[in-house]
DNA sequence: ACAATTATCACATAAAACATGTTATATTGC
DNA sequence: GCAATATAACATGTTTTATGTGATAATTGT
């Protein structure tokens, strides 16, 4: 019964009825989003009472939201637009994990050097990266992803490389054959990437077309790097893309439970909790 | 002496001081970087009278124009940040001659049928094409301009292609070997481009990187477009790319002037005025 | 087909964001 | 140090965005 305790979670600024902390539309957008993922459906009136605005309000939001596609409405509410999607929907998973995923990535910024060629997965633990990065002397920073592309644009301390390719709206990245045929063409210091799903020691990622391109990326670098939050160990996806015995260093989330992390010591990973 | 007709011509919507016609914030600032632009710099006081604004307005509208790098804020007044980087800022030349340029968009979208495969180049000519693109049913983009892909990204009718390479800024584009050689990979139906420049039956652009990607875009395409609008024939580049007589189809804007006209008809190129 | 529910529309109003001017307080250049 | 110019802080007015309301339309279940 997740139901109860997420909503209570919301009611809890106020005794009686919705109204009580201000939010912003924002907040109350992001928190309607929250809802419908964890409870798969949500009623609109529900949605009304809770956060205290009238039913037109939620109606606009789940229309926006919808928009987004973030969910779909329906008749009185709205539900999750198949989880998988949901899943992996840029924007959402951007805004997750946030504190994690940055100090991963100030980990693993500190191992480049000015002057590197750094290679950069689609993922948004990655994406952090990237913003590292800008701190940086000078570097060049090959990509597959439009969101590092928009982010490291313009700076002047960077030469930024884009793999091209067919673009695909979900990963907000670029893939297939072109991709991967600039990758091979190239040569960098680092590659830095994330997993969708960790299993035993394997690695996973729900798209064929993304696994086509991290092993392109891999094999194009000197040294490969890994970052993962502790919830790609929950996490399941299809295909196998690569062995964590494959990369040179392995950032995990210090969120990792016992249990995990005992198994890697037993199957000879080196890696660090962050 | 370029700058008395300027000043007047933002002074005439009132015979006293410049309290007149009520402007928008960003149309004064695009004024006032027009008007940077034609007098290499200008009064921070002569501003501020000139629009009939406060002196502390100007000062917002400087320092907000500095950090998009279209000038260069000192003390008193403002400078052209070096014409050519200037000429060639992708933001201020998006802003000019639009009606015209959206008219040569919509002339060139004509030719497009569903299920073709097009090339883009990284002009703002072009870009406005892409708009036009939106409404076709299903179509392929392929472009080397970050411009394009954010505009085109997301749409489920297009099946968009970025070629990669490396990003130059000014431009908002994607150049050199990788760019080349994956233009070299792909075969479009239709490309369309635009130049910087014409003189005689020559096109011209300022750039060298961004005359090879012509050019291999060029050679990749069944078709080739030429977009131009009228004041291409007034202005200079260096370096040579394609000849008139290349194209299949030459569209330019009407204001081209009648000598300009009458040489073209001479030299046997086929064109049409939009 | 009918009643009940739910959606949408159009408008009024409230709230937030933005733009501007004013004054007071630094900075700068000479 | 003086004059000119720049910044900062605040008050005010303006525009945009967000919201609610009531009327009207669409849809659902029976």
């Amino acid at each position: 019964m997740p139901s109860a305790a997420l909503w209570r979670a919301g009611k809890d600024n106020d005794g009686n009825n919705g109204g009580g902390a201000k939010m912003t539309p924002s907040e109350r957008r992001r928190e309607i989003v929250n809802l419908v993922m964890a409870e798969r459906t949500v009623q609109l009136d529900q949605l009304a009472e809770h956060f205290g605005v009238s039913r037109m309000t939620i109606h606009r939001d789940l229309d926006l939201l919808e928009e987004r596609g973030l969910l779909r409405k329906g008749r009185g509410g709205a539900t999750a637009e198949g989880s998988l999607l949901f899943e992996s929907n840029f924007h959402y998973r951007m805004q997750t994990e946030m504190p994690e995923k940055r100090a991963l990535a100030k980990a693993a910024a500190a191992l480049v050097e000015p002057g590197n060629v750094v290679m950069i997965d689609d993922s948004t633990t990655t994406l952090l990266l990237a913003e590292e990065f800008e701190a940086i002397e000078f570097i060049t920073i090959i990509t597959n992803s439009l969101a590092v592309c928009e982010r490291l644009r313009g700076r002047p301390n960077v030469h930024l490389i884009l793999t091209g390719g067919s673009y695909n709206d979900t990963f907000q990245g670029f893939y297939g054959l072109i991709c991967e045929q600039t990758l091979g063409k190239l040569r960098a210091d680092w590659a830095f990437l994330s997993a969708s799903s960790v299993i035993g020691t394997s690695l996973y990622h729900q798209d064929q077309e993304v696994v086509r391109m991290k092993r392109a990326l891999m094999s194009s670098a000197e040294h490969s790097v890994l970052l993962l939050t502790h919830s790609k160990f929950k996490a399941r996806a299809l295909n196998h893309f690569a062995d964590l015995s494959e990369f040179e260093k392995v950032f995990i989330g210090a969120d990792l439970d016992d249990a995990a992390a005992q198994r890697l010591r037993q199957a000879d990973i080196a890696f660090e909790l962050i």
